[in-house]
DNA sequence: TCTGGGGTCCTAGGACCC
DNA sequence: TCTGGGGTCCTAGGACCC
């Protein structure tokens, strides 16, 4: 007779894993503050990437050279001496070079962050079976039934798991081990960068409620202003609330859950595997366009991302019967239309067509900032020959 | 200092059907 | 003909996450 497995499930986060991938391929960079940038137009693209490329014959060069280029683009993410000088992701990149213009730029390469994040999950996978995709840098993983994954609440496994992607790889991370996904999440924080947290159930009050409401996750800035118009900060004050009160105040499916969040309760399963529900391509432009004014360029645009759709909808072996457009003014309203069609389609053609009336439905007085084109209703078509198939590669 | 791109899930009203 | 209720789909918007 055996003691029931206590649940044990594992949060693991690449540490800055943008910048550390690029740092293995330019370690002259290590210690300098780096940056890496999207650029929104193909031309910015191409003009980073011929910067990036001198980076070979010039080892460190000047954010401020490139900054009159860069535009519209945003940090997606940068090194710890390049936070120092308050530069953090999301942020506009001509801001970060005021801020830091000693800093180097480099353009961001999803192609290789996604070699990267591919070698990693197989490493996962080898070890512990029961794996969820979280993006390119993030997984969930059930240890309960894993062998060892009960040793010091899941330390030992965390530490394997830890120096066996290292050694595939080069890369750290930081895992958090806990009683659900939830808490999980919240402890892989904890020790960062390569760092464990284990969490037992019996330290949620004094390791969890002293922290602040924004950092569970599911709590954004909206809500999070919310909670502290009302004098909730921690989620200890959060806890401390009743469920009718919160009930009252979020309504009942947000309450409720807002209540339990704070309790750290959470029964969510791990997800080893799951289907898209929709596709889409859109665009910032270079300069905010107007339908009448600019109507061939939009519509060029326009066209280009239905076909990219419709390729991404093929490569991937899905068609969907709900067409939809979305629209950024200048002033950053948003707008969407959607229609759906009788058939599911993958049709570059069809999607444009149907992708036209709606944006007739539309208001089109104002500039525009951003066009996109989405479709959902997915359904998979029969695998086309050579198609990937394997979990992971279903996702990137 | 003006803020990318690709997603998921939830809400809510109206249409429509039983 | 009137009334009510439930279920599902469609559409628009919003919060949030990576």
């Amino acid at each position: 007779m055996s003691l029931p497995s206590l649940r044990r499930i594992a949060h693991l986060d690449m540490d800055a894993f943008f910048a550390s991938v690029e740092l293995l391929r330019y370690p002259q960079l290590k210690g300098l503050p780096v940056v890496i940038g999207g650029a929104p137009t193909q031309e910015e693209v191409a003009r980073s990437q011929a910067f990036a490329g001198c980076l070979h014959e010039i080892p460190v060069a000047s954010f401020a050279r490139l900054a009159s280029y860069v535009g519209r683009g945003v940090i997606t993410t940068a090194t710890y001496p390049a936070r120092a000088f308050g530069v953090g992701s999301a942020m506009g990149l001509m801001k970060a070079a005021r801020l830091c213009p000693q800093a180097i730029l480099l353009p961001v390469d999803f192609a290789e962050y996604r070699r990267y994040s591919r070698r990693f999950k197989q490493v996962i996978l080898g070890i512990a079976p029961v794996m969820e995709d979280r993006g390119v840098d993030e997984v969930y993983i059930d240890f309960t039934e894993v062998p060892g994954g009960q040793r010091e609440g899941g330390r030992v496994l965390a530490r394997l798991i830890q120096k066996s992607i290292f050694d595939a790889t080069g890369l750290t991370c930081s895992v958090g081990v806990a009683p659900n996904k939830l808490i999980a999440k919240m402890a892989s924080e904890f020790n960062k960068p390569n760092g464990i947290a284990v969490v037992m159930p019996e330290d949620v009050q004094a390791r969890i409620w002293p922290l602040a409401c924004r950092k569970i996750n599911g709590v954004g800035p909206k809500t999070d202003a919310r909670l502290q118009a009302l004098g909730i900060h921690t989620i200890g004050e959060l806890a401390a609330r009743s469920r009718e009160s919160l009930v009252q105040a979020f309504g009942k499916s947000h309450g409720a859950w807002l209540r339990d969040a704070a309790w750290g309760r959470d029964e969510r399963a791990v997800e080893t595997r799951s289907e898209p529900v929709s596709l889409s391509r859109e665009t910032t432009f270079e300069r905010d366009l107007h339908a009448v004014h600019d109507r061939q360029l939009l519509g060029q645009i326009f066209t280009e991302l239905c076909q990219q759709v419709a390729q991404d909808l093929q490569r991937k072996g899905y068609a969907g019967r709900t067409i939809g457009i979305k629209l950024r003014y200048d002033d950053f309203r948003i707008a969407t239309r959607d229609q759906s069609i009788a058939q599911p389609t993958q049709d570059a053609l069809l999607i444009r067509r149907v992708a036209g009336l709606c944006l007739k439905r539309a208001p089109l007085q104002q500039r525009l900032r951003l066009l996109g084109v989405r479709v959902t209703g997915l359904e998979r078509l029969a695998a086309a020959p050579g198609a990937p198939s394997a979990p992971v590669d279903a996702l990137f």
